[in-house]
DNA sequence: AATGAATGAGCGTTCATTCAT
DNA sequence: TATGAATGAACGCTCATTCAT
């Protein structure tokens, strides 16, 4: 990919991130990257599109490492984890792309929003897909609503793009521990509570 | 309040929560209420005074709940099932409100930003008291971070307006169900998970 | 005249004199007078009008003192003096009226503008006519152009509300003495610039 | 500086001085350019720029021919009439721009009001610096207000736009001519108002 | 006489996009 | 590749004026 494509994308991130896709206009990313409006079209076909690449970016990323999680493991309980672990990290990784991911994705054309929906549906089945397994073979709580489950699950983790500071008092691998162990507390089936056993599954993640 | 103000709040709300903020000119708006720019600025000092009190009245309505529901509860336990019911049922009242709120917070006028924020801290607030209590009083876990099992709890409610809907499997109610199910298994003391002193817990709040 | 007619006017005139005719909105004048948009246009046909009634109050003023000093003397000399002398005092009585009366004449409408030239136009016709007849009967020199004195004159003095102030060094009446002396050294027949001549003519006037 | 931008002036001009800043839109203006309201926010950050260049580009000129005939001459009389000269040939060659001068400036944002001011105090100076040293070198009659006699020279001079027209009866030397004439008689030491001895100093200039 | 909600044409301005160079 | 002048539709907003009450 060009270096100027690259500078674009760049620069336009932390702009949208602070004022939103409305409020920085291609002037001003030009400007700030020391380019002409001719550079970018040349390399965007609209500012439409650099806000789909920004969104691709991100959940290509995050689904890529989903699969990965979800291929390398074979309980529930351990995919469960590792995608969760993998998915909090991202919020360190890419946190303006994830603020633009999810304050502006409204603005995306139909044709960009269709594939961006696609890849999250993706992930989401595959978190989805991990508690039913969980719940089939015992390891999970019978219970539990998949569905509501998975979205209550998936909305912790989400959230994070709203308050999460890589200078906070949390590192972002602390903050997946603590979200791995509130999940599994309130998941998983009674008999892997005690003490022990739980520790057990806690360390064959490590 | 003019009945004209009602009905262009009440127009323009899922007029943002499907197009978001700037993708509704005033003109369509007036237009679809039946009246005119002039007839909207009688009544809004600007565009932005509009989203300002689309946020306000959601904001407003979930602190007073939560102060209710604060108030009338002690133990932090029930304190915290009757925040996260209430504010889960808001969800269904208040969609599009709260769309535009989580969407759109970024395009308001710094002066309407703080006047927001301040509610937005009082509420958040209220949740980490119950839950730092409900720690020190030994309901809670005493391994859990507040913080950061705050926020959690936050954002799996807060993500419902991402993926709610009226027409749903789950009533909104049986979705604060489970929410509360979730949150509780996930930071009650152990001494509280025995099948039945959980079962006498939760009943306690029917 | 209604009263208030009078307060809209009394208000109005400070507000055009600062910001301009078109800087100030017919709401911004009723809120400060404390009545309501009907009753400014129970009182005014229209914003033009008001524009209108100021320009007219301050010209028909001007021509009609200029009337009575030009009745009252006879001689050339003591009719520009008198006419000067009034006219300059003006600057103190009417400042705001003639700041608005030139700098936004422009936005009269045309048969409004037609009104006040007929009064801007006599009351220029006495001027020249009393320097024409004091050519021709002596008092002046006789080298002077009527035409462009008079207009010469006609700007010392008007330019005064560019920068007279009330608190300021001069008192209204020795600026007037001020311009009626450098009038008289320019355009005085070289026989009465004898300095006791002179001092009869000036001390004729007192 | 580019053709386009020059052009809006040079269209501008006439129509600001007819119809006011205010009667006259930035459509009106660019239909005439035969541009585009794009073309014209190209190179005018605003009207209000538009209004600023025209104000600046007079008194930039202005002010610049007022030193140049500072530093050329050594006696206040000569410099005096030089100054008033130049000053009165601009009313030929600038009419549009000083109309708009003098209409328009109070809707100059302050930030462009301030630098026009500064540069018409130093006008200002130039002229009445002329009169204290006539009066102290005593070429200039003793008992005249130099702040008075000032302002009335300026006002002579500057009211030249509400009536000078190219087609007139005199050309814009003759009226010239015909100002300094005005002004040295009133305002020269008696000394000098013998008919030979005026006659070299107005001789001397030429 | 007086109100103030409502009107709607028109304003100054923005900005994604194009295209001759 | 890259430029930046030019476009023009659309924007948020203003305001003199009207009119039912």
């Amino acid at each position: 990919m060009s270096d100027l494509r690259k500078k674009i994308i760049q620069t336009a991130l932390p702009l949208f991130e602070a004022k939103g896709f409305h409020g920085v206009s291609v002037n001003e990313i030009v400007e700030q990257v020391g380019t002409s409006k001719g550079g970018f079209y040349h390399h965007f076909s609209s500012k439409d599109e650099l806000l789909f690449v920004i969104h691709d970016t991100f959940i290509s990323y995050v689904l890529e490492n989903a699969e990965k999680a979800n291929a390398e493991f074979n309980s529930p309980t351990d995919k469960l984890q590792a995608i969760v672990r993998s998915f909090v990290k991202v919020f360190d990784l890419y946190k303006p792309h994830i603020s633009v991911f999810y304050q502006e994705h409204i603005y995306l054309r139909p044709a960009y929003e269709l594939q961006i929906k696609q890849k999250r549906d993706q992930f989401k089945q595959i978190i989805m897909q991990a508690i039913e397994e969980g719940k089939q073979c015992g390891e999970f709580r019978q219970d539990i609503s998949v569905e509501i489950t998975g979205m209550a699950i998936l909305g912790m983790v989400n959230w994070t793009y709203k308050w999460y500071q890589r200078e906070g008092v949390k590192t972002i691998e602390e903050i997946g521990d603590i979200f791995v162990d509130l999940i599994l507390h309130a998941i998983l089936h009674e008999r892997f509570l005690d003490q022990n056993a739980f520790a057990s599954i806690l360390l064959s993640q490590k």
